[in-house]
DNA sequence: TTCTTTACTGCAACGTGGTTGCAAAATTAA
DNA sequence: TTAATTTTGCAACCACGTTGCAGTAAAGAA
């Protein structure tokens, strides 16, 4: 399972994460890519990506797909992506946020994950 | 703006909300109520009671929208619904979370919002 | 280099959640 | 009862995401 061939679409979608260090839709990269590879292929290589530990996924503030790439202690086993995301409610931007939340204790039940978005204004936007 | 009449399409709901405590998604309702009304009409009666501060929305873990009546601070104008939701990652039950969670302090932004969703085992399926 | 295996890709079609425009029905106030 | 206005149903549509399958390309073996 995982990345297994490095081909050119895969490389092409690994420079992208490499330049912009910012959380990327599926929707901006299939229209970045629109003139190279099929969306299905970035589907499928962003799915391949997330389970070799390279980048992981999570939501944002509409429901929408996006992609980071893993920052450490991430693998193809385990993901230790319960970092929060912070998304600016005008233009859209995402980041991954580096500072700790602390995880309630919920009587009778386990917590294994968590989706924390917080929303507001960027630097930009104030 | 907002629920303006009292038809027996709102009453319907309403009971819903009020017969079960959880939090319902919209994908539910409809599903529950397919032989009463229109999915459009659901969708849009939804959208009135939580532009009154009647109920409040949110995502799940895999971005469907679900609605819980507001249990207290909400209006039409100011939503107070920044408290956190649990979902069970086997049933996909979810409860609203009574807890506080501090959210952080970032540097060069303002936060207006969060979206926190706990991912785990819920009591019946630990 | 060429061959062979197997992963990867493109395409087209599909599925689901959600939205929109408009005419008909229902509610409220007069 | 009437008139004004909100709600509703319907049908069509949109966007994001998925699937099956045939063709293409990568990687190792010969």
């Amino acid at each position: 399972m995982g990345v297994i061939r490095k081909t050119k679409s895969v490389q092409t979608i690994l420079n992208i994460f490499n330049e912009r260090k910012k959380a990327v839709s599926v929707v901006q990269l299939i229209e970045l890519l629109k003139d190279e590879m099929n969306k299905t292929t970035i589907y499928r290589i962003l799915e391949r990506l997330e389970s070799d530990g390279v980048v992981h996924s999570f939501l944002d503030k509409d429901g929408l797909k996006l992609y980071a790439t893993c920052t450490s202690g991430c693998s193809s086993t385990h993901h230790a992506d319960m970092h929060p995301h912070f998304q600016c409610q005008d233009c859209g931007k995402i980041d991954c946020l580096t500072v700790e939340m602390t995880i309630p204790e919920i009587p009778n039940r386990t917590i294994n994950f968590s989706q924390i978005l917080l929303i507001g204004k960027c630097e930009e936007c104030i």
